[in-house]
RNA sequence: GGGCGUGUAGCUCAGUUGGUUAGAGCGCUGCCCUGAUAAGGCAGAGGUCGGGUGUUCAAAUCCCCCCACGCCCA
């Protein structure tokens, strides 16, 4: 097949000045003028909506903050969500991209809060939820245009106009129905946890505004921690009833001893009675505690009485401190209260060994009177102070009552010691005031039970990287605990439930609008939102109690909640009938992507969901990715500003290159990664020039030789080595990075990607040059067949990559496809076809063939390197040694490769090297080891002892007997070293030898050689065209003169530089002055004007 | 305090079921090549494999302890 030349090419020529950004621009313009993203996006539309042809691939975007601005954490799982979809949709699926925002919860209420200059539970109250929700409604989406335009701007293709929000009334019912669900499932219960409650505010504070406070690092143990402050340190006897003895028991919290239930030992520790020497009282508690009471001067001289452990004292009565909740001291005719109980978490570090319990004030007491049947005593309001059944303190806030309690223990004799603490505590992130622990009434999804359907569904699921899935989720699951769902806040889904103010057991949970309108008797329709401010005020009669109304209950749901429940209701399922089927079907989901700290988060409640409803898993694959930090290691900070802005480092080298660094850092393995612009830098040189400087050699050539790619060059089947050889090379990447895909280990992609541009750029194109450079010959189907290799390598190549790095592909397939008429029907890269080759062309033996070539090339140029000889002075011989006649082929196969990368005239091969290397013989550890095990060691001596005669016997027959064994050729490692004084180098399964013997013509040459490279340098720095012929005028003397008068170096230096005459001169000035072996050549060179 | 992960060259990271002299890319230094490249090639320097024990003929790899860092939880 001769090539079509002298045509103008179809290939556009190449931009004089790379600009990577602002081609990325252009394709971004590009798309939005021919609708490319919008018509990718609306094939996933139409497949959710049971329209369109193609098989749906099910992702779900998990809905950020939207009160927050675009930052790496959120770029990085945003590339990660923007490959797989695009992969699948060139694989021929139809992938629905829906934005989502997470519109609720305390960031915007925070936030809020703040602009209204309003704080805490009453302010609020005071004024208005409707005004108060309102504000959160307005200010919600305030950042959403910056979202769109960063994630346009790195080319992430996702559906902003049909996106979902968390705050939509038809996402809100869609909670309702899920909670209603597993209402009806009775997997809801009302129940109590022990919550921080900021006293000022009046309100329970979630972790996330605990973490909010006021964080100190510790001076000595260097952890962050809580607002150090100071508080009483009071130890406090408890007088037993069945002995004429006291309990010890320590605390920080006097405020808490009004509601003491009980006394916790450790059952399994030791514990002393001791009768204090000074006063004659006995008490318990434990020995080491004791001795540090004595140490710290607290405490005289003891007696002791007993030993016994705690288990012993276990049950044991004590009288109440207090008289407030004396009758809870029995219950039907048992011990209720005021007994000593085991509890393992009891430690020896501070206090006595005996713990004062309050089952309402603190995780661990709650859990052990819930475990012990003690009844929930909680006498403190929100606001901190103490009710009318503490009568000694009622209306004091607890912290100012603790010095009052204190006065009046010591008055009655109870304490043993009084002292203050320093002590890290949780503090108020908005008054800095000391939070309280106190049990609270809320709503919990019984996840406990759901465990083992939990566990059997996550195996279920493929984790990337899998010990996310294995350890950290699955351990969450296995330990997992029944869900607080209900948030004590205004800007959220409220909780449906409405219960009876005459009997508080009466209670109800709704499941949709039409289910209230009917109960409320309100007309259908009427009711178009479903935020506190709406549905707080709707009441109905009770079914149950004869007069009473009932009434919702306060709270609204964790926003967690919502999240978990995007996959149901983003399409607000069940009431949209339209896309029953499609959420139906199409559950688990193909695909979701986000954070390690979503381990907790999202992954969880979309799990912890689908498994309650459906008992599925949510997600059939996730990615999970690691924390960015910044450069210094440390997290990203704003008020650092250690990292640079995204749009920034986009605007210098293009989203591209941000977009293959992220991908291929450790963070796509869920480790942190070090953000660096230098990063991002390097990748534009070692990612996505090599890609587009090959592009630039086709555009270059085939411009000159007006040559034009042909559908046929797509399908072609060449048949010399090198073009054999890069075709079977690509086929082997696209396989390879298919695989990724599929098996989503997206950072093996871009590694991969190098190699391949490694291979066509130092290899196959560096080898190939010359095929390209050819006279215009007709007919001369090599040069066509070299064209046409390396456009289909380039179109593949473009294709495969075109999810990774979307900008350069779609520039380089406009180029290279669109241009030349080629594209079918398809507008751009997004839209064609991931490709698919003949896997016919792969020849793996080749491959194998040109690595050895590869090697013995590098193996040459070494020994050049080592003998001081420039590459560019010929040398007459290159020998090329081996046993394997695999490698002699592929040797002679390429011999012409090998002879121009070493610039050498003549290549021969041998089989036997022994004249050339002295051979070493080592045991082979793997394999022998296994057979020989303890003996091992001496074998390997032996066999690195054995003479030469030994080992070639062993190479000629295979096998050697040593004393009682026989070793074989393959349980040793021959290794070869030159013999000195040669230029020579032995590699793996070769040896390569030069021959560096000078005759006066190749010294002649090399001279010549020399010239053609001042002359090129020249022609580069005159900024001359490939293809510019050029006039010589030079003036030099001795050998370089004489050279110059060969007529055959003349021709050469003519040919090489493209010189249409060669002329001495002695007279020109403006010379350029060379130096070629100490011999000075003055040069001038000057287009050609024929 | 608990769970999970990480610690290997100046930097970013590979390192299979334990097995020869621990590798790659980038950076650095030197040399070289260039009729495409904002390039490329060859070589060199640079490692107590976080520390310590143990198991083994043999440990970066397996056990135990410790240290540091990260995330989540408490």
């Amino acid at each position: 097949m001769a090539p079509r030349l002298r045509e103008a090419s179809t290939l556009r020529a190449a931009p004089a000045q790379l600009d990577l950004p602002r081609q990325e621009q252009e394709m971004l313009q590009l798309w939005d003028d021919n609708g490319v993203e919008a018509s990718s996006l609306r094939l996933g539309a139409e497949a959710a909506r049971g329209r369109g042809t193609a098989p749906a691939f099910v992702f779900f975007d998990g809905p950020p903050f939207a009160t927050g601005l675009p930052h790496y954490g959120h770029i990085l799982p945003g590339t990660i969500k923007d490959i797989v979809p695009r992969y699948q949709s060139m694989r021929g699926f139809a992938v629905e991209r829906r934005f989502g925002w997470d519109c609720h919860g305390l960031p915007i209420e925070s936030l809020v809060e703040d602009e209204l200059g309003i704080h805490g539970k009453a302010e609020i109250e005071a004024h208005g939820i409707a005004a108060f929700n309102a504000a959160c409604r307005a200010g919600v989406l305030r950042y959403t245009e910056q979202w769109r335009k960063t994630v346009r701007r790195l080319g992430r293709w996702v559906d902003f106009d049909n996106d979902y929000k968390t705050m939509d009334p038809g996402f809100m019912q869609s909670v309702w129905w899920v909670f209603h669900r597993l209402w009806a499932d009775g997997l809801v219960y009302e129940g109590h946890r022990v919550q921080p409650v900021s006293p000022v505010l009046g309100t329970p504070l979630s972790n996330f505004e605990v973490a909010q406070g006021p964080q100190e690092r510790d001076p000595i143990t260097r952890k962050d921690g809580h607002k150090r402050r100071q508080d009483p340190s009071l130890t406090v006897r408890f007088a037993l009833e069945d002995e004429d003895a006291s309990l010890w028991a320590w605390t920080t919290t006097p405020w808490t001893l009004p509601s003491n239930l009980a006394l916790a030992v450790h059952p399994e520790l030791d514990y002393v009675k001791v009768r204090v020497v000074e006063t004659g009282e006995v008490a318990y508690l434990e020995p080491g505690r004791l001795a540090d009471y004595q140490q710290r001067g607290k405490l005289g001289e003891v007696e002791l009485l007993a030993t016994l452990k705690g288990t012993a004292l276990v049950g044991r009565p004590y009288a109440p401190l207090f008289p407030y909740f004396a009758e809870l001291r029995e219950k039907a005719g048992k011990r209720l209260a005021f007994r000593v109980v085991a509890a393992t978490y009891v430690s020896t570090d501070a206090g006595t060994g005996i713990v004062h319990q309050a089952p309402a004030f603190g995780e661990d007491d709650y859990e052990v009177g819930r475990a012990e049947g003690l009844p929930l005593v909680n006498p403190v309001s929100l606001q901190g102070v103490f009710d009318a059944r503490v009568v000694d303190f009622a209306g004091q806030h607890v912290k100012d009552a603790d010095k009052g309690i204190m006065q009046l223990l010591r008055a009655r004799g109870r304490v043993v010691d009084q002292d203050v603490i320093v002590h890290p505590y949780p503090h108020c992130y908005r008054t800095e005031e000391p939070l309280l622990y106190m049990a609270l009434s809320t709503w919990f999804v019984k996840v406990e039970q759901l465990r083992p359907r939990l566990v059997a569904n996550n195996e279920k699921i493929h984790w990337v990287p899998e010990h996310v899935g294995t350890g950290r989720f699955g351990n969450w699951l296995g330990g997992a605990r029944d869900w607080n769902v209900a948030r004590n806040r205004y800007w959220g889904t409220p909780i449906p439930i409405w219960r009876c103010d005459q009997d508080p057991t009466d209670v109800v949970c709704i499941g949709s609008i039409a289910e209230l309108e009917q109960l409320a008797g309100l007309a259908v329709g009427s009711i178009t939102d479903l935020h506190r401010e709406t549905v707080d005020d709707v009441t109905f009669a009770s079914a149950k109690t004869p007069g009473g109304v009932m009434r919702r209950v306060p709270e609204v749901f964790d926003c967690w909640f919502e999240s978990g429940s995007m996959p149901y209701a983003q399409n607000e399922y069940p009431i949209n009938e339209a896309k029953r089927e499609y959420v139906e079907n199409n559950l688990p989901c193909d695909f979701i992507a986000e954070g390690l700290d979503q381990t907790r988060g999202w992954f969880y409640t979309l799990h912890v969901l689908a498994t309650a409803l459906f008992d599925r898993p949510a997600f059939k694959h996730v990615i999970v990715n690691g924390l960015v930090l910044a450069e210094d290691g440390k997290k990203m900070s704003k008020r650092l500003k250690n990292y640079p802005d995204p749009l920034v480092v986009v605007d210098e080298y293009g989203a591209d290159a941000l977009r293959a660094y992220l991908i291929s850092s450790a963070a796509v393995r869920a480790e942190p990664m070090r953000f660096s612009e230098k990063g991002v830098r390097d990748t534009v040189r070692t990612v996505i020039l090599p890609l587009y400087n090959a592009y630039n050699f086709l555009v270059t050539y085939a411009r000159a030789d007006g040559w034009s790619p042909t559908a046929e060059d797509l399908h072609s089947r060449p048949g010399g080595a090198l073009d054999r050889w890069i075709l079977s090379r690509v086929v082997a990447f696209v396989d390879e990075l298919g695989h990724e895909f599929d098996g989503y280990a997206l950072s093996n992609v871009v590694p991969a990607f190098t190699r391949i541009c490694d291979d066509l750029n130092n290899w196959y194109i560096r080898r190939g040059r010359r095929r390209y450079w050819r006279s215009r010959a007709e007919g001369d189907g090599d040069k066509q067949a070299a064209y046409a290799t390396l456009y289909r390598v380039l179109v593949t190549v473009t294709k495969a990559m075109a999810p990774v790095i979307p900008f350069v592909t779609e520039w380089l397939y406009q180029r290279l496809v669109i241009d030349t008429g080629l594209g079918a029907t398809e507008t751009s890269v997004h839209l064609s076809r991931w490709p698919q080759l003949d896997p016919t062309l792969r020849d793996v033996a080749l491959e194998h063939d040109v690595e050895a070539v590869r090697r013995a090339v590098n193996l040459g140029l070494a020994v050049r390197e080592r003998e001081k000889i420039a590459v560019r002075r010929p040398l007459a011989l290159v020998t090329i040694a081996s046993p394997d006649a695999q490698v002699r082929r592929a040797v002679l196969e390429f011999s012409e490769e090998i002879l121009g990368e070493l610039n050498i005239k003549r290549i021969e091969v041998a089989e036997d090297d022994s004249a050339l290397c002295s051979v070493t013989v080592k045991a082979n550890f793997k394999v022998l080891g296994k057979r020989l095990g303890a003996r091992m060691k001496a074998v390997a001596e032996a066999i690195a002892g054995l003479d030469p005669a030994a080992v070639a016997s062993l190479q000629r027959t295979g096998s050697l007997a040593m004393g009682d064994d026989t070793i074989t050729l393959d349980e040793v490692l021959i290794s070869r070293e030159v013999l000195g004084g040669r230029a020579a180098l032995a590699g793996e399964g070769m040896t390569v030898v030069l021959d560096t013997e000078l005759t006066p013509e190749l010294r002649r040459e090399g001279l010549a050689r020399e010239l053609v490279n001042r002359v090129q340098n020249l022609r580069k720095d005159a900024g001359f065209d490939v293809s510019q012929r050029i006039s010589i005028l030079y003036e030099t003397a001795g050998e370089v003169l004489e050279m110059l008068r060969d007529p055959a170096m003349l021709e050469l230096v003519r040919g090489e530089v493209l010189a249409q005459d060669i002329v001495f001169s002695s007279t020109t000035l403006d010379m350029d002055a060379e130096e070629i072996d100490g011999i000075e050549v003055r040069l001038k060179i000057t287009p050609y004007v024929g």
